[in-house]
DNA sequence: GATCGCTATGACAAGGTTGGACATTTTTGT
DNA sequence: ACAAAAATGTCCAACCTTGTCATAGCGATC
């Protein structure tokens, strides 16, 4: 295997310019420049990632922890790191991650001592750790934040407008004609849950203000499922076998949504003619079970991408502002078989 | 940070000690080992892969190329691989990878460059690749496949008995009563199909045997589905409609069993009452639709915990003893509520 | 034409670890 | 007490790249 003196004596230059020339640093005469770039052609030639982390100690990699990797969000968002690395000329260095364990720590300075990464990429659920964020910049890690349970003044957050995503979804089932609306929240103590139910409640709120009926209290009909599906479950079964039960449910991400499936098939109810379901998250499951559901769509792909050029760009340069860096991507609603005007 | 020189200090033995200790070469006394030990534990050591990697020509990652990551089966494995590598204290490197793009060498290149991993565990469907093989045996990675598409004499094949997995699950519905047993197929060039296919003629075979029907011709019922959900929907929708209508679907895969449901759910057929569907791989999905379904379960932490194995082992060592390795480890049949006697 | 400033390039050390070849010390067995 | 074996140490080179500083070349300025 070729290294970079060869390159720089097919060349004809020193190695330090060889150097230059992988580094786009500038003063390397365009003549030049060519020269060096056809002898790495030719030979070859690819960098020891190995020497460039000892000596420039900058790593190449990015590093991203899955807890588990069968929900449809994580599988997600995993693809999307994978494109979004390959693109940025970075790889992804998993490492796996259990939050509920004990050996929490040792999990971490394993992984981080094994790969040296500079830059993470952290997705729910444990990107909300404090804890977890905290260990990271002791270790003069960089990190951004998708989708967190919270933000945070020491890393970038990518996120969408969660709010104005589930009102408009709620919306969605309120023009169909339901108002006996069911929402199945997520966990409490992430950000997103808190704000999908705000969505929620201002699309009821707003319909009541509308058709005047005050004393309606649509919190009533929120049920905690906690982002999972046996949660759900229970939490679906209760709702659904009230006597006045709702027309249509929100659940706050698809695995919920799944979740109702999986109980309505249970009553012997039908979807949509007589419950209507729509979920958020728009992973893959969404599209592969009957009827097709409608949720709504993370930008997965914009958001990594956007993740990965926070960490590309910033790599090296410390660049905390101190100032909150949000960034906020467009969703997308899209509307597929699950919804019907409700049984009249 | 501390490198290899405080912790000998610390420990008051040469660096060659540490190093050894570290690497566990043997002749090193229990009582310095601990010092040894000790001291990095105090000093929160970790050694400097990069160093490592760069002296020894050894790296601690094994890589892992990634298609369809929301596959469920993929994440499954990516899962176990997770924690495999956590397990022998390596990591993932993981790449994308796309199969179907023209780029596939750059891609593949791009990724050993980056990487420079020395070992790779390769998952379908992308394992069977012949081209594959050959560009990695000439760049020196070793590399294990798993439930491969067709063994290698280059490489060491892991995999469960798929043909008599496949005659057991369909003997189930046999027994509940089925004789008219459709079964959706996979890929034509996946050695896994046709191991499938077999068993379940087998099973036809000798049902119709013991039942003096010579006249029986099971392969009728098999419409290729090739893995994949969308062809899958198309393949079960003939079957369903046509009149003669099989009483069970025997799905080569988890993903095509629920394609089953989807088109058994716009038709209107209740599962298991009208249709009994029994799967192969035991993804997260065979759990979150009603009703639940029976299936074959793959032992993936088995298999990659035996992937990781060979790998680590052979580290170094070259041991290509020339007779196939194929390593074939147990399943499961997972009875679960998607079975039924056929209405009378 | 000597001086300055700028650009392009080069020489050399350093980064943390392991491998190799031996030398030296300690332990063990007799 | 002596030899053999085991454990540890010494020392240097190598792995491949980048950072630091130095230098050659060259046009502009006074």
């Amino acid at each position: 295997m070729a290294n970079i003196f060869d390159v720089a004596k097919k060349a004809g230059v020193s190695v330090k310019t060889v150097s230059r020339v992988m580094n786009h640093a500038p003063r390397v005469r365009e003549s030049t420049r060519e020269r060096v770039v056809s002898a790495m052609k030719e030979l070859n030639y690819s960098p020891s990632h190995a020497a460039r982390e000892l000596r420039s100690r900058r790593s190449r990699s990015i590093g991203m922890l899955f807890g588990a990797t069968e929900s449809g969000f994580q599988a997600r968002f995993h693809h999307a790191a994978l494109r979004a690395c390959d693109a940025a000329g970075y790889f992804l260095a998993g490492g796996f991650f259990d939050e509920t364990a004990k050996d929490w720590d040792r999990q971490l300075s394993a992984f981080l001592a094994r790969t040296r990464v500079q830059n993470m990429i952290l997705i729910p659920p444990i990107c909300g750790s404090t804890v977890l964020h905290k260990t990271l910049m002791d270790r003069g890690v960089s990190f951004v934040l998708i989708s967190p349970t919270q933000h945070s003044p020491s890393a970038p957050s990518i996120c969408i407008d969660d709010r104005r995503a589930a009102r408009e979804i709620t919306e969605h089932l309120i023009a169909l004609g339901h108002r006996k609306i069911g929402h199945l929240s997520g966990a409490p103590d992430h950000i997103s849950s808190e704000l999908r139910i705000g969505g929620y409640e201002d699309a009821m709120q707003a319909i009541a203000a509308k058709e005047g009926r005050s004393d309606w209290n649509c919190s009533e009909w929120i049920r905690r499922g906690f982002f999972a599906f046996e949660r759900a479950v229970e939490a679906a079964e209760e709702m659904l076998s009230s006597p006045d039960r709702p027309t249509a449910i929100f659940a706050a991400n698809d695995e919920m949504a799944s979740a109702v499936y999986f109980v309505a098939s249970k009553l012997g109810l039908r979807i949509p003619e007589d419950l209507s379901v729509v979920g958020f998250d728009d992973v893959p499951i969404a599209q592969t079970i009957w009827p097709t559901l409608t949720t709504v769509a993370q930008p997965y792909d914009e958001m990594t991408r956007a993740a990965v050029e926070k960490l590309t760009e910033a790599d090296g340069h410390e660049t905390s502002s101190g100032a909150l860096d949000v960034l906020t991507l467009g969703y997308e609603i899209k509307l597929r078989h699950s919804t019907a005007p409700p049984a009249s």
